[in-house]
DNA sequence: GTAACGTACAACCAAATGGTTATACAAGAA
DNA sequence: TTCTTGTATAACCATTTGGTTGTACGTTAC
């Protein structure tokens, strides 16, 4: 099983929406079982509508589904998508290891690196990347 | 190696930080070597001040740690705080796999039980816990 | 010394968040 | 039918976020 890589605004999405002690719990609670969104909010001390909203976030992360059953919205966890957030994290791993297989870990690509003048310790390994946003990190 | 288990806030800090591609791309740069504030900021068209915003909330989630040499504050990856998070998450995994080793999976389980702080196997595993905001929240 | 650099932070702004209350509607139960 | 339950959404509010410009200060280079 490969795993769909997250584009950075799914990367986004996902942490955003664990970036919350109250939607992490939620998550909890429908991973152990499904339920509906009332009986998710019954635990909570805050409104439905706030529990609502969080359960929203969730969905738009992608983190877990909405099945209406009969009259209800059974919340479903869906784990793939904190696979894809795990895998992410690995890949900083990775980035670490990396960096120590790089021998040295000095003066790496003399390709171009026009002007990184200073940093002496640290030139630019394969740093030359185009700065800016657009996710295009490897 | 046991790795210090993650408070809900420093959870929240964690993955707050991580919900933003630019930071993200930030603490890419610094995994691969350290570098300054500056030397990061040039790689960005916003402003100097913006990408040292970015780069305090990195640090306030510990993910990165500035380091005084001479005038320059270094930057440099923890990756310890990566871990952390990625450990929260094998949470949520080991959640799932529990649910199926309950014989059963009796959802609806009306959990009030508010004693269970082991985490039975069976019934509601921690699921009475005191969901809302305790004390430290925001 | 002065100049340039790297940093820090304040003040400001628009937009997003996280919460509230209130209203509306569909499905089941009585 | 009416009542109750579960859901959805709008309107509103305070706070936070992500960005800006401007100012200030210590360190290094000249």
């Amino acid at each position: 099983m490969v795993i769909q890589e997250l584009s950075e605004a799914e990367a986004d999405a996902i942490f955003r929406a664990l970036a919350d002690s109250t939607r992490r719990d939620i998550l909890r609670r429908a991973i152990r079982h499904e339920q509906s969104i009332s009986s998710l909010a019954e635990r909570y001390t805050m409104s439905w509508a706030a529990v609502q909203k969080h359960v929203t976030v969730l969905e738009r992360a992608s983190l877990i589904v909405k099945e209406r059953r009969g009259k209800e919205q059974i919340v479903r966890a869906n784990l793939d998508s904190v696979r894809r957030a795990s895998l992410l994290l690995d890949q900083f791993e990775q980035l670490w290891h990396e960096r120590f297989d790089r021998i040295g870990d000095i003066l790496g690509s003399p390709a171009e690196a026009p002007t990184d003048t200073g940093v002496p310790l640290d030139s630019a390994p394969s740093d030359t990347a185009p700065p800016d946003k657009e996710g295009t990190e490897r």
